[in-house]
DNA sequence: ATAGGGTTAG
């Protein structure tokens, strides 16, 4: 941490001590001052070079300057960075570009925007790189409109610059705005691997699954090249969307190219199986992987966990640990999990009551949840009805609506109302949860509070979220909705789940009707 | 010096 301090006191110490002897040719204090620079990690370092060279600065003193500047943002001290910045004569645009930066990836995000103004006030041109930065700063959707309404104004010549536009792309995307993103990316002259990915993840992130899956589609019959990064997001879609066939393409593709599997890839490689069902692929897959990140580790775990295979989770648990990665809060909701979904109720509250102490992590309300969740589940709906009243940040929908489930599973219709009231408020229009309270009361017969809640639903005009489900075939995902007729092969579907359902029943099989909203005929609940 | 990536409780 001193050495660099030891260096210059050794190394040049004609520049501590001016008087003594004149500075060499060899020893130009700013080609030592650069070069040490590129040694600097902790902040004292480039406190001593600063000191030094302001004893004794060297012209021109913005070169130096700028490079302390850079080297100060690119190791996170921005503070220090703009103190410097401060004492430079003539900053260029590529400091202010430098600062902006700076400030975007450290989350001072007005101090970025500011630092843009600054610029334009003195006069200062942007460039091709001023506005990529500008809007990592912006966090709301009409600060990048702005931005973009500056680029088209103000700096007309970078309308057309790919990576002004790539950003906005991304930029539009991650705050929903996909119309703009596609407006923006339909209209640039020259697209490129980026570009295309950028968009892609823009539907993913958007859970425009198949959209983003028709795009890389696209992509490919262009014949632009795809890396990946591209790969990793296509997984994404596969998984959420269940499209095995296409996700096994994407392996084959890796195999065949010799795509490096990078932690990232092989994650949502891990995901796209664990998620269409082929936990083992998963497993498979995470074994063979050369490098693996956090997230890795969170997939297989949460993967596990989903199916049922509690044991291997926490072993792999174990192993993590002992590979040095350390887990964070998703892990924890993974092992959570793990412990609900395999019965291991003490080992669960363990893990919960001691995260803060073991991984300094704060139980958030994801946590809560899972708690929740586990003590539900093993039937404790007392402890877990407790943990909802005196946990320390207020329970969600998605906490009340776990207790509403749990109380459905073992029976208890009081709970199941105090929960209900709570989802009034907290999620009134989520048909789910009335449906659910419907069929805890179906389930205890009090058919007259099934239709009390049918009327509650119909005064509300609450709509019920129809019935969806995808399948694909021959890399086409075809989407079913309930009553759908829209399919060009649809009588000849129905007739077939007909012929199924009679085979079904011959082979004894006996559809849960138990629970279906309602008075209705027993061939409907069927 | 710039643009794009994976995992998250009902």
């Amino acid at each position: 941490m001193n050495n660099i301090a030891i260096q210059i006191k050794t190394r040049i110490p004609n520049s501590i001590k001016p008087s003594e002897t004149p500075v060499s040719r060899a020893n130009r204090p700013e080609l030592l001052h650069l070069r040490l620079l590129k040694r600097c990690t902790h902040l004292i370092q480039f406190k001593q070079i600063h000191t030094h060279f302001l004893k004794k600065p060297s012209d021109p003193k913005d070169v130096l300057l700028t490079k302390l500047v850079e080297s100060l943002v690119n190791s996170t001290y921005i503070d220090y960075a703009y103190r410097v910045f401060k004492q430079m004569d003539e900053p260029t645009t590529f400091v202010f570009n430098t600062l902006v930066r700076g400030y975007a990836i450290s989350g001072f995000f007005n101090e970025g925007i500011n630092l843009y103004i600054e610029m334009r006030y003195q006069e200062v041109e942007p460039d091709k790189f001023t506005y990529p930065f500008l809007l990592k700063a912006c966090t709301a959707f009409n600060q990048g409109k702005v931005v973009h309404s500056l680029i088209l104004k103000s700096a007309p010549f970078l309308a057309s610059n790919i990576y002004c536009q790539t950003s906005l792309v991304s930029f539009y995307s991650s705050y929903g705005h996909l119309e703009y993103s596609r407006s923006v990316f339909d209209r640039m002259p020259d697209r490129n691997m980026v570009s295309w990915t950028a968009m892609i993840t823009g539907y993913v992130k958007q859970k425009e699954y198949k959209e983003g899956l028709a795009l890389f589609h696209q992509m490919q019959i262009e014949g632009i090249k795809i890396n990946e990064m591209t790969l990793a997001s296509v997984l994404s879609a596969c998984a959420h969307l269940g499209a095995y066939e296409m996700g096994k393409w994407v392996h084959t593709y890796i195999d065949r190219n010799r795509v490096f599997l990078n932690p990232t890839l092989g994650t949502a490689l891990i995901d796209m199986y664990s998620k269409c069902g082929y936990i083992n692929k998963a497993s498979q897959v995470f074994e063979t992987l050369p490098l693996r990140s956090v997230c890795t580790w969170n997939s297989i775990i949460g993967g596990l966990a989903v199916h049922g295979c509690g044991e291997e989770a926490l072993q792999r648990f174990n192993q993590m640990q002992k590979s040095d990665t350390i887990p964070d809060e998703i892990t924890v909701i993974g092992v959570l999990s793990a412990c609900t979904h395999s019965g291991f109720v003490e080992k669960g509250m363990e893990l919960f009551y001691s995260m803060q102490r073991d991984y300094g992590i704060e139980p958030s309300i994801k946590h809560y949840g899972c708690l929740v969740d586990l003590l539900g589940r093993a039937g404790r709906l007392k402890e877990a009805y407790e943990i909802v009243k005196i946990m320390p940040i207020k329970p969600n929908g998605v906490v009340w609506g776990t207790l509403l489930d749990v109380c459905g599973t073992h029976g208890n219709v009081e709970l199941a109302e105090t929960a209900m009231k709570w989802l009034i408020e907290l999620e009134p229009s989520n048909d789910g949860n009335y449906v659910l309270m419907s069929n805890i009361y179906a389930a205890n017969g009090q058919w007259d509070k099934v239709a009390e809640m049918r009327r509650f639903i119909k005064n509300k005009s609450i709509l019920k979220t129809p019935g969806c489900s995808s399948i694909e075939v021959n890399n086409v995902m075809h989407e079913f909705m309930v009553g759908d007729s829209r399919h060009p092969r649809s009588k000849e579907i129905y007739s077939m789940l007909d012929d199924l359902a009679k085979r079904l029943k011959v082979a004894g099989y006996v559809p849960k009707i138990s629970q279906v909203l309602l008075d209705a005929t027993e061939e409907d609940k069927r």
